[in-house]
DNA sequence: TTCGGTATACTTGTCGACAACCTTCTCGTA
DNA sequence: TACGAGAAGGTTGTCGACAAGTATACCGAA
């Protein structure tokens, strides 16, 4: 699953560095840049055939997602290997359980409903076989939980690791895909599975849910990724 | 309790953008800029006397750590009420919560020393009641243990929040100082508590601990702002 | 050969300028 | 008066240029 380019639908209307950062936030994940690889705002704007500015901004919101280092003299990658996505996985936990914990006492009817739409339009995405939709719905998935806690200062913590988790997302739904329809439809009951205990209202249930959705999610890709894809 | 600027030997060396950003981070923080505000990228170039770059580094800075909203016309501040600093305080104890459950297993030894000393430098700034000093300790402190987790992706998150941290530290701390000798000492003593749990080494002890310290720290800020103090 | 110093090329931080866009105010018209 | 078109001012995104600082390469001397 080579995918060179982030997906144009998903940058409509970004700004130069916005664009910039998918761009270089999709290679670093994929390895086309790898760990230790430095760059130079100038090279990086000839590359892109702009100016130093939106290069920059680029840079800085990826070093804001711990892609890489911002040194005196260039960028040097930082990347992500097995030991970062399974750190991305361990924050991806500890904020959906602080979330979903969070979550037991409130009303989740609208929240459910979303869910359900969601896990619907995904589990469509994925007998078209589509990846960018599948992911997408995936990533909207998450999204939505923790938008729905309304604790502001958890979801800035989720804006600074959301495109990074989409681009993850994007990757390892192709390696998913490629696996065969059953696994595919695995994902897709694994989330039904966490709207179920969220609908329980069940704290217990819900820190259990969540608990078991990350530890299977990890096992996952770790079968996806069986030596390749090194950062 | 006035501080209309940022510790200087605090920004030694930064750029004119880090600069720019904490003393903006500060007039937020303060009160200076309230929730609402509209900052144009042209006004505050023309108060710090700079061209725009820096301040929009700077206001990029400010909008990763939640401070203030970039929208299409100007940047509007978001502020820092009393239910933004418990969410940070939230935030805080999700994070400490994860990096010292994880560090029950760990050698401890050079972080506990670290975490002395630092201590009793604290209480040394609280005898000569150097502010600054102070709640520069109490940063550290808190930092040091997160560093010590060796958890590069958590250690990210708090990246994002660290500077906010240290803002809000320096204004809780002035109102610490100005409710007495004995406020102070508890302050210590806190921080000698959480030192003592993590050398036990025990999971149960170091969640209760940490857990008592935020809960006591929220206590203490809510006492010390009783009414101004709006964002 | 090895070490020290200098020149060189490259890097970032900052600046001022311009274009595109949005908001708002004003003015002409119904 | 009410309303719509258009001008005017302000805003961001992007650009190219310059200065200051740093790593590197090179060259001469011991």
């Amino acid at each position: 699953m080579t995918m060179t380019h982030f997906p144009a639908e998903w940058l409509k209307g970004e700004s130069l560095g916005e664009t910039i950062a998918c761009e270089l936030r999709l290679a670093i994940v994929d390895g086309r840049l790898q760990h230790g690889d430095k760059l130079s705002e100038n090279r990086i704007a000839a590359d892109f055939g702009t100016s130093r500015s939106p290069v920059r901004e680029a840079l800085k919101t990826l070093s804001g997602e711990g892609l890489l280092r911002l040194e005196r003299m260039g960028a040097v990658v930082v990347g992500l290997g097995e030991a970062e996505i399974q750190e991305l996985y361990d924050v991806r936990f500890m904020i959906e359980s602080f979330v979903q914990e969070r979550m037991a006492g409130k009303e989740t009817g609208a929240l459910i409903r979303v869910l359900e739409q969601t896990i619907d339009r995904m589990e469509l995405a994925g007998k078209h076989r589509d990846i960018v939709a599948f992911s997408f719905e995936d990533f909207s998935f998450h999204e939505a939980i923790i938008a729905a806690a309304g604790h502001d200062r958890v979801m800035q913590l989720w804006r600074h690791i959301r495109q990074l988790v989409m681009t993850v997302m994007l990757l390892t739904t192709g390696e998913v895909f490629a696996q065969g329809e059953a696994k595919v439809a695995a994902v897709v009951d694994k989330h039904r599975a966490i709207a179920t205990v969220l609908k329980s209202n069940d704290p217990a249930k819900i820190r259990e849910g969540v608990r078991e959705y990350f530890a299977d999610s990890y096992v996952t890709l770790r079968n996806s990724l069986p030596e390749g894809e090194r950062g």
